[in-house]
DNA sequence: GTTCTTTTGGACTTCTCAGTCCAGCACTGA
DNA sequence: TCAGTGCTGGACTGAGAAGTCCAAAAGAAC
């Protein structure tokens, strides 16, 4: 961020962002595509830099990759936003679904995700750290809402809204990860994204709805 | 196994076990824990066997590493036997759920995954082998039996039992997946394990079982 | 224009690791 | 007793990658 926004015109052939910038995304893409295993070499020609200025902003490739991934964290805050929780229990849990479909499944994110459990092998605190930004904060805002709307009298978890929260995650994301993770990633088409969303409300709602026959 | 249970006494130094056995004990231990950094002589030593010698029975690293892989295929064959398939579901898929917290989501499977879902990247074809393998033939026996209490009325899963049977799988999996993925794994005491059981066996029969209310 | 800082490219060092080579040893079978 | 086979250990090669050094160029600051 170290430039005058001003100089527009006639940028020398390097740089629209500043060094420190381009490294850090050249970074997080060759490291989701090759792992932890890429070359600095590689991903300074990737940044349009030389090796050297690759150093000389971060010490070592560690410090790189935890840069990079600090640097990402922000981009997976939890995406409950406030906006929608007034509506109906079920209309919010298929978008929900239809969201993370959309977006979190993508192969973008598959990708860090299995980038993360490679390297929580190396540093194992780069694995806690991003659970904790990650799946366990949407955990817990979903859980929030869901105790909201339980005692509101329109879900019924049992007074365990963190279990169902946690299930209800699981019910989306289960099977669609195990395939990503594995290299098996394929795009899904409009509708089934609908069919899937749908249909993990539908059951979330059959277990958890205000009607529960059985107990 | 190749052993000359005759044989007790005097042993040499070396084995019990083929040097070939051992090799492949040693890499699967050491590929789990490692990954697929590990070097090839560390995977000599902890097989107690020369390098050469590994060369030998295996022709360079990525061929051991594919024979460990067809070497574990067979642990991880579809723990649904015949023998009680005539339960009632709720007790069936209880059991199933028990089955996975006890042993499939151990610190060793998860490993195995762990590392298959790093090799993936690498080798691309070993993801899917694994897949076929393993997660697909569990939900694949999984909707078969689910597809067959439907007939009988038991369940009702509104004729799709394969995605019932895949979203059952994420219900039990996911979460602890997560969590195990991202190096954060611990014991469940077995209380836990039987409440999550029973929760998700809850769950799944509020939603599919016979008397559903919404439809 | 002059000076100070940063970037560059590329050579260089050091290290680790896959894979090879080889001389000697241990066991097998006749 | 002796050849044959396979294992051993340890040295060796070659490649690739982390990290360093440096002289020259390019900006930025004044």
């Amino acid at each position: 961020m170290s430039r005058h926004s001003s100089a527009a015109m006639q940028l020398t052939p390097s740089q629209l962002l500043s060094a420190r910038a381009r490294i850090l995304e050249a970074a997080a893409e060759m490291f989701r595509t090759h792992g932890y295993d890429v070359s600095m070499d590689v991903i300074a020609s990737a940044a349009n830099v030389s090796k050297q200025t690759l150093y000389n902003q971060f010490g070592s490739k560690e410090d790189l990759f935890k840069a990079m991934i600090a640097d990402r964290a922000a981009v997976m805050r939890a995406p409950l936003n406030a906006s929608a929780l007034e509506r109906h229990p079920r209309d919010m849990l298929t978008d929900i679904a239809r969201q993370y479909y959309t977006h979190a499944c993508g192969e973008h994110e598959i990708g860090y995700y299995r980038m993360m459990i490679g390297a929580s092998q190396q540093f194992p605190d780069i694995g806690r750290a991003y659970y904790e930004a990650g799946p366990k904060q949407m955990v817990e805002a979903l859980a929030q809402w869901m105790a909201r709307e339980e005692r509101l009298g329109r879900l019924d978890t049992g007074g365990d809204p963190a279990i169902a929260a946690e299930h209800f995650l699981s019910l989306v994301t289960g099977h669609i990860e195990t395939r990503g993770l594995l290299g098996l990633w394929s795009e899904m088409p409009p509708a089934e994204i609908e069919r899937r969303a749908r249909f993990c409300a539908d059951v979330f709602m059959r277990a958890f709805g205000p009607h529960r026959l059985l107990g």
